[in-house]
RNA sequence: GGGAAGAUUCCCGAGUGGCUAAAGGGAGCAGACUGUAAAUCUGCCAGCUUCGCUUUCGGUGGUUCGAAUCCACCUCUUCCCA
């Protein structure tokens, strides 16, 4: 049986790591209780959580047991690094109410049950409660910040500034890992490469405050080949809530990624085997695109179903080559100007974008380009429906309601 | 506590009384070329009842025929000193 770590490095997940080959030897003799931290700042995860998501399936099905922890208590004093938003406060029931979001979703990747099963973990429950004094003699004291300071990930902050808040947080989220430590065993702390000093900072204090073994790992980051953040669109966000981001829209997402991308999404985000894979991302011409085909499949079958998943590339199908389905938009009765359907189904976000549109010659409905910033959709068509062609890649059949 | 600078449209960043819905760049969208890719070139990029009107340049008042631009106060940010 081949050891997880070499299965990780293999896909390309693995960024940093500590006492590798204890960590190593240490996975494949046994089970390992690890961790993940996530914030609830919202009520839907997205495609940046997924990948962490997917790396702890893997340890899991490797028979490790994984624990999600939820960033309630820093989640009560608000995110600072989004620096020029309202702290907004969330409140006890907010959080709450992500963090169901967030099992719903969780659960596609990740077993809650059975001898490893998943644990979800809210921080809120030793963070809120801390005594100040207490943790700085017990904590405070393992910190040296001539050291801290020399950590990468403050150093880019000095231009910006960098508040006391934000320093401490190093501190929280070790603390976080000793506690999971002490009451649960868990002995890994994983991440996206951007908390490697936060994490080392637990596996550190471990080591330091109760002498026993503590580890550490990082995994990429899902960025383009030239170091963007990938999961970003015109309209925000890539979600994995289906309300938020159609199962359509999210199997084209992956289906429109560059080139270059492919190959790392395939390792990165499905489970198709890695000699597979190689022989789907040979090839430089229009081939490379059934690898894009088979990726946005798979991701959306994983995400969301494999019902999804048919329907999107059915639909894809419909909008791309000649197949007969299409995804559908309703409208009421009464809307009958284009400009003003093209506002209805969303596809503008607003009038004038609409009639700029079609000055621009965007817009076709049912394969006749509409060069009027007045037209009107004909009887005929408002009551048997039509279709709506915007650009080259969005398309909707569009029926009264 | 003392001193200095600054807050501009999605982001960065010009603009210092009318010609400014506001230069330039990035992102984004559309057109050409393609492979539902990249690169490149072109156009668009506050809202609306669109030959016109309305709202925008941290907030609130004020000066002016007229302010993003001048004055006052406030809020916040950054920097220097303690």
């Amino acid at each position: 049986m081949t050891n997880i770590l070499d299965t990780l490095k293999a896909r390309g997940f693995v960024k940093q790591t500590v006492f590798e080959d204890e960590l190593y030897k240490k996975l494949g003799s046994e089970s390992v209780t690890f961790y993940i931290g996530f914030d609830p700042t919202a009520d839907s995860l997205h495609v940046g959580h997924f990948l962490q998501l997917v790396a702890m399936s893997w340890l899991q099905k490797a028979g490790h047991k994984p624990i999600i922890l939820i960033g309630g208590g820093t989640g009560m004093v608000g995110d600072p690094s989004g620096r020029s938003d309202m702290r907004m406060v969330m409140t006890p029931e907010m959080v709450q109410h992500n963090c169901d979001c967030f099992k719903t979703q969780m659960s596609k990747f990740l077993s809650f049950e059975g001898e490893n099963a998943a644990v979800m973990i809210n921080n809120a429950d030793w963070l809120l409660n801390l005594n100040y004094i207490d943790f700085l003699r017990e904590i405070g004291v393992h910190f040296s910040v001539n050291r801290m300071l020399s950590a990468e990930c403050f150093k880019q902050r000095y231009e910006k500034g960098l508040s006391f808040f934000e320093f401490n947080y190093m501190l929280m989220q070790a603390y976080d890992f000793l506690v999971l430590n002490r009451k649960f065993g868990c002995t890994l702390e994983c991440g996206g490469d951007d908390q490697w000093s936060n994490i080392l900072a637990g596996a550190d204090l471990i080591r330091r405050k109760e002498g026993r073994e503590a580890y550490a790992m990082t995994f990429a980051l899902l960025t383009t080949s030239d170091g963007k953040k990938m999961g970003k669109t015109q309209r925000g966000a890539v979600w994995l809530d289906p309300t938020k981001t159609t199962p359509y829209e999210f199997y084209q997402y992956w289906r429109n990624i560059d080139d270059c991308d492919v190959a790392n999404c395939l390792k990165l985000l499905t489970y198709v085997e890695l000699d597979e894979i190689e022989k789907l991302c040979m090839y430089n011409d229009e081939r490379i695109n059934l690898a894009k085909e088979r990726l946005a499949y798979e991701v959306t079958k994983m995400v969301h179903s494999e019902a999804d998943a048919d329907a999107a590339v059915n639909q894809s199908r419909g909008a791309f080559g000649d197949g007969e389905e299409l995804p559908e938009k309703t409208i009421d009765k009464g809307i009958t100007r284009v400009v003003d359907i093209l506002v209805a189904i969303g596809v503008s976000p607003s009038k004038g974008d609409a009639r700029r549109l079609i000055e621009g010659g965007g817009i076709r409905i049912n394969d006749t380009k509409i060069n009027d910033v007045n037209a009107a959709i004909s009887e005929p068509d408002l009551s048997n429906g039509f279709i709506i062609h915007k650009g080259k890649k969005i398309h909707f059949k569009v029926s009264v309601k």
